[in-house]
RNA sequence: GGCGAGAUAGCUCAGUAGGUAGAGCAGAGGACUGAAAAUCCUCGUGUCCCCAGUUCGAUUCUGGGUCUCGCCA
């Protein structure tokens, strides 16, 4: 019968789950034994400058195994999570005409959801100083008001956003002055049908407590093996604090250090509690992932589990349904 | 040792003109189609340090005690 579009979906494999439960590690052995490249789904890694924070991969491993989709605008570019479906799918098409196993690894959820959910062929505007303005507007005169606005011109957009939402509010009300055009007319302009992607998800989890040692152990080395001074380089380059580029959890602790507004231990600690509540709301996307194979990380150090869950990546690969 | 300030949620603290209490942070869950490591929503019973007194009723007032932090010796 019909067998829904498989001949010419593209399948590629997801490695998924939360901050510093190991994807990296893993996935370079997977990527081995796969013949895979790898694409990076990290909104911090795509921006150049930002490594030691960020988890970015060295570049000798670069070099054994090609890496996608990490150093591709600088702190200052606005990046969107359009822009990186576009990158991504050029990257999977890339990939698979080479005859090699596209390899998607990262935590960043909304980016794998722009790959799979319906894609805009094209981006849409954006600007910085607009943003600006409009937050300016928002802090004087509140942001019912703009949310107001808002509702007045594209109630559709609006309703679908909490009126707290500045974030969301800004970004419609800029799509419009923008455009001419109200958001949610332009979404649905440019939406294409259906995602031409296939992905077979793989989640590395373990146990929260596990987990939030991990995590403290992961930014503790970040802090000393040069994440400290690349914050205070890219200061010195002179990127803004308020960059969407530097909002990141770290980041944004170890701007407030430089600018003395803190310690470095507070900075630290800042760091750890927002990354471990960062990792809460990965989960919460990527519970609702599918199909998704779970392993618990301490299972894949026995090879008769690893090697099972390549059979199955291959399976998936040479066509066949999880 | 003297003087002063304090003791309230895991932490920092607010408060009750006497009717057993609430914010921020942390924690847990959730939303999210264009900034996503962002943004946003929901969830708060704890001998209100201990003992005695006043009172119908004290975490709140009075006395004593304990501990902590300042300053002076």
């Amino acid at each position: 019968m019909n067998e829904r579009k498989t001949g010419t979906s593209l399948p590629f494999i997801g490695i998924i789950g939360p901050t510093a439960v190991g994807k990296t590690a893993w996935s370079l052995r997977m990527a081995e034994v796969l013949d895979a490249e790898i694409l990076s789904v990290d909104s911090r890694q795509v921006y150049r400058h930002l490594d030691v924070g960020a988890d970015k991969i060295d570049g000798a491993t670069r070099e054994r195994i090609p890496h996608h989709l990490l150093d591709v605008v600088d702190p200052d570019q606005p990046f969107s999570a359009a822009d990186f479906g576009v990158l991504a799918s050029r990257a999977i098409r890339e990939v698979t005409e080479r005859r090699k196993v596209p390899l998607l690894v990262g935590g960043t959820p909304f980016y794998f959801q722009a790959l799979t959910e319906p894609l805009l062929s094209e981006d849409l505007p954006k600007s910085w100083e607009l943003r600006e303005r409009l937050e300016e507007r928002a802090k004087s005169l509140g942001r019912e008001v703009l949310y107001e606005e808002l509702l007045r011109r594209d109630p559709e957009y609006a309703k679908r956003i909490h009126s707290h939402d500045l974030h969301r509010i800004i970004r419609g009300l800029e799509l419009w002055e923008l455009c001419g055009t109200i958001p949610s007319e332009l979404f649905r302009k440019r939406r294409k049908p259906h995602s031409p992607f296939r992905p077979l998800y793989i989640g590395f989890w373990k146990e929260r407590e596990d987990l939030c040692a991990g995590i403290a152990c992961r930014v503790r080395q970040q802090f000393s093996s040069g994440f400290v001074e690349e914050v205070a380089h890219l200061l010195e380059m002179g990127y803004d604090a308020r960059l969407p580029a530097l909002q990141g959890f770290g980041y944004r602790e170890l701007v407030a250090y430089h600018e003395g507004k803190c310690s470095l231990q507070e900075a630290l600690e800042g760091d750890i509690r927002a990354t471990r509540a960062f990792s809460r709301r990965q989960m919460t996307w990527f519970r609702k992932f599918s199909p998704t194979l779970w392993y618990h990380v301490s299972r894949l150090e026995d090879s008769g589990v690893f090697a099972e869950l390549i059979g199955r990546c291959r399976a998936f690969l040479g066509g066949k349904t999880p």
